[in-house]
DNA sequence: TTTGTATATACTCTATTAGGCATATACGTA
DNA sequence: TACGTATATGCCTAATAGAGTATATACAAA
């Protein structure tokens, strides 16, 4: 289990990354607020860490964990290929846009992409349902 | 087997779908393209198919394979809790943009976001490490 | 030191899944 | 009709992951 996308496959490890989306938390706290037994709580969170999702550091008896950003990347930019496809572009466009307006530094001079080689649009040649 | 995210999982599907970005293709097509036993093929496509990734339409004895969009969608959406961690938002956006861009019919006035309760930033509270 | 709390880990069991292979089905063509 | 091609499906097996339970470890407080 080494891809990011079989990590983020399991419910439980979703549940406890959209948790720590929040806010960091320790172990216990996870375990209470997503009544989920402690080992289990601790495999995931095992794996989450080896894979580079999240991180954690010592409070005493405690382990606190926190998110760390990389790995999610890789997910968006697998997405990338696809977004093409996506028939509201502009929108989608707009929420993301939006979305990350509300941290943005001021903007430096937007970057006028390299064309991408466009694959063909599909030709539809044989469909005949 | 039923969340997007536990079909994206499987290496031969991502390269399916892969393909598939770029075109539609036939059960063959994609067969010699992958290297990949004819049934495995089809099988991974039915998963795909149920799942509403991709749609099929007949041309002879063949079918042809395409992309839809809305499942992709899915994940982008799940995404988006974790945006707010990545380092160099404005990089991410602006390429995020641009490779819109390259399709976009002339946009619409820009709707600004209506500001949603943001999480507190991480306290830090028993951090020592 | 003993006890309690927080977390990690080892072990076992079970369910799920992907692959391989054989075969069925559908369509076209001779 | 018989045959070839394209695709789907059924059956079996092996591998793997997650859950459950018990236990180990680390720290703190009495």
């Amino acid at each position: 289990m080494d891809s990011v996308f079989e990590i983020i496959a399991e419910p439980n490890r979703r549940a406890i990354l959209g948790l720590l989306a929040s806010s960091e938390q320790s172990v216990g706290e996870i375990e209470r607020q997503l009544r989920m037994p402690q080992p289990t709580v601790s495999k995931h969170l095992r794996v989450l860490r080896e894979a580079g999702f999240v991180e954690s550091t010592v409070d005493a008896q405690r382990r606190l964990y926190r998110l760390r950003p990389e790995r999610f990347r890789e997910v968006d930019d697998w997405l990338t290929q696809f977004r093409r496809f996506w028939s509201a572009h502009v929108d989608a466009l707009e929420r993301h846009l939006d979305r990350m307006d509300r941290m943005s530094q001021p903007k430096p001079a937007k970057t006028k992409a390299k064309k991408t080689t466009r694959p063909q649009p599909r030709t539809d040649k044989g469909e005949k349902k």
